[in-house]
DNA sequence: TGTAATCTCTCTAGCGACTAGAGGTTCAAG
DNA sequence: CTTGAACCTCTAGTCGCTAGAGAGATTACA
């Protein structure tokens, strides 16, 4: 059995953060001990982990809790479980595209200045004046 | 003179967030009427364009409050400006490279699991073990 | 001048995903 | 049996808003 502290330690999710999902009904100890600390087995390190990668490849914590309910209810539920994936790259290829908007523009804008040194900083004059860019953002 | 919600009109900034920025002191309005609406000028509605803009660009409020200080206590502050600029920019950068490794790795493990439709579902088995995974995320 | 419709006011609380801290209890090693 | 680390619960803070309650102000039109 493992304790809080060790579950930790093994997946690199901090201690009250463990205890933050578990208050969201992702994770629960299997015991406690007499004085009430709770103690874990491998099922639960399994759980933690699979929350840990999930956070980590950017999932919600909303979508993981539904993944854990499909892979309680209904194993092999293949669709929704790629549909969860799927709208997942989605939007994080929707959030890389306006990432490289605004990459463009702030380039745009720091070497529009860089060409006048001297006069008052043209980044200030391009930040108040959305007319002057290029695409939207 | 303009009421809130004119202000909110011609910039796209949202009535209460407007009075959310006033409460951060980024805003103020020119004066108010008698019975306590606020009404703002041609340089309250600059300011709050510049806001939207640079919020639109990403920019933290941090930041924006930073800029604003900097615009107000010493005009042509080059270098710090663009320290602020140049920051974003990395963190824009680096935000996409991140976002870029988070899609190879879901590509991959979608992949993975179209090949061997019927079985179990790969993607949850890819999301419990991390040791799976390319690369670092 | 009356009234109705639309704004606006302040205030509080909620979102997601934690993080920090207070103040107290339990465990494990020596 | 003592010490010190780990653990417990609870509250509040982060960021950038957003939503709602309940009350008061303004404006357009009759």
């Amino acid at each position: 059995m493992f304790s809080i502290g060790e579950m930790s330690r093994r997946t690199g999710v901090k201690v009250p953060t463990i205890r933050y999902y578990e208050g969201l009904g992702l994770i629960t100890p299997e015991g406690r001990t007499a004085g009430n600390q709770r103690r874990y087995g491998r099922a639960g390190l399994g759980r933690l982990s699979f929350i840990a990668h999930a956070r980590e490849l950017g999932l919600s914590l909303a979508a993981v809790r539904e993944l854990i309910a499909l892979e309680d209810r209904k194993p092999g539920a293949h669709d929704e479980i790629h549909r969860i994936a799927a709208d997942h790259l989605a939007g994080i290829r929707g959030r890389i595209a306006r990432l490289r908007r605004l990459e463009a523009e702030l380039e745009r804008i720091g070497r529009a200045c860089e060409a006048r040194a001297g006069a008052p900083c043209h980044i200030l004059h391009a930040l108040a004046d959305h007319g002057a860019c290029d695409g939207a953002h």
